[in-house]
DNA sequence: TTATATGCAAATGATTTGCGTAGTC
DNA sequence: GACTACGCAAATCATTTGCATATAA
């Protein structure tokens, strides 16, 4: 849908882009909104959230946990592994022993108190693989 | 919040959780909803929320995802892997090298195109340690 | 010049919550 | 009987979108 549109490189665009690249944090929309805001008080959080969908959307920087905003429930309550498709969404089980070790490995390696991980993989399912 | 609280087995309850049982897909909220309409006709969505999040803090259901519904951004678009305070809600990079090999791993094992694959830890910040 | 981008505000979609009543223990 | 849960509707929060105007190429 936003194939072969001729890009801007607009003052809002770039500066969206290099307040991004200052920080190693993982900004949410709102938080780059504010960051923006010091150095374009006019901007609005319509052309963050726009400007973040184009520059994810060109590879620019990438946007985590998906474009899903739907929480998904499930009645086994074993860890597994999933995996999305990234066009239509659907999420299926991986039939991958989860590997408790990589637990281990971040384990004196990280401050935190490691609890455990997800691991989802991302693909194309049957039917969206046309 | 809801610690210490005892748990009545109502019949939207339990029909949530039989319901959430029968299925290997990993339904939305409203999907649940609707799987459960056709046995209780009058159930709220509501309801349904606050069952699923009511067994899902008991351990009797897992919610996929986890409890963020805010996307976060990244100018480093190098595949790397994270960690998630499942407190605060805290989100950091993790110094572990992403290891294309999984992607192998399923590839043969599964009728996805596999892409990739996001892996994210789960664990307490060292200001929610305590 | 002209298509893309912006600012603003309203719309949308998912989820949560307040409140008065119903049902479980 | 006391307290949890329900149904309903309104509220909230993140995100998206319509529209008139501004601006990059």
């Amino acid at each position: 849908m936003t194939v072969g549109r001729k890009l801007r490189m607009t003052n809002q665009r770039r500066v969206i882009l290099e307040e991004l690249k200052k920080v190693t944090s993982h900004p949410t929309a709102d938080e780059v909104y504010q960051m923006v805001r010091q150095r374009l008080p006019h901007i609005s959080l319509g052309t963050v959230y726009r400007n973040l969908e184009v520059l994810s959307q060109c590879g620019m920087i990438q946007r985590l946990a998906l474009g899903i905003n739907q929480r998904h429930f499930d009645a086994n309550i074993e860890n597994h592994y999933h995996i999305r498709c990234i066009n239509c969404g659907r999420l299926e089980d991986v039939p991958i022993e989860p590997v408790a070790a990589f637990d281990n490995v971040l384990r004196g390696m990280s401050d935190y108190e490691i609890i455990g991980h997800r691991l989802e993989f991302i693909g194309l399912c049957p039917q969206c693989k046309k």
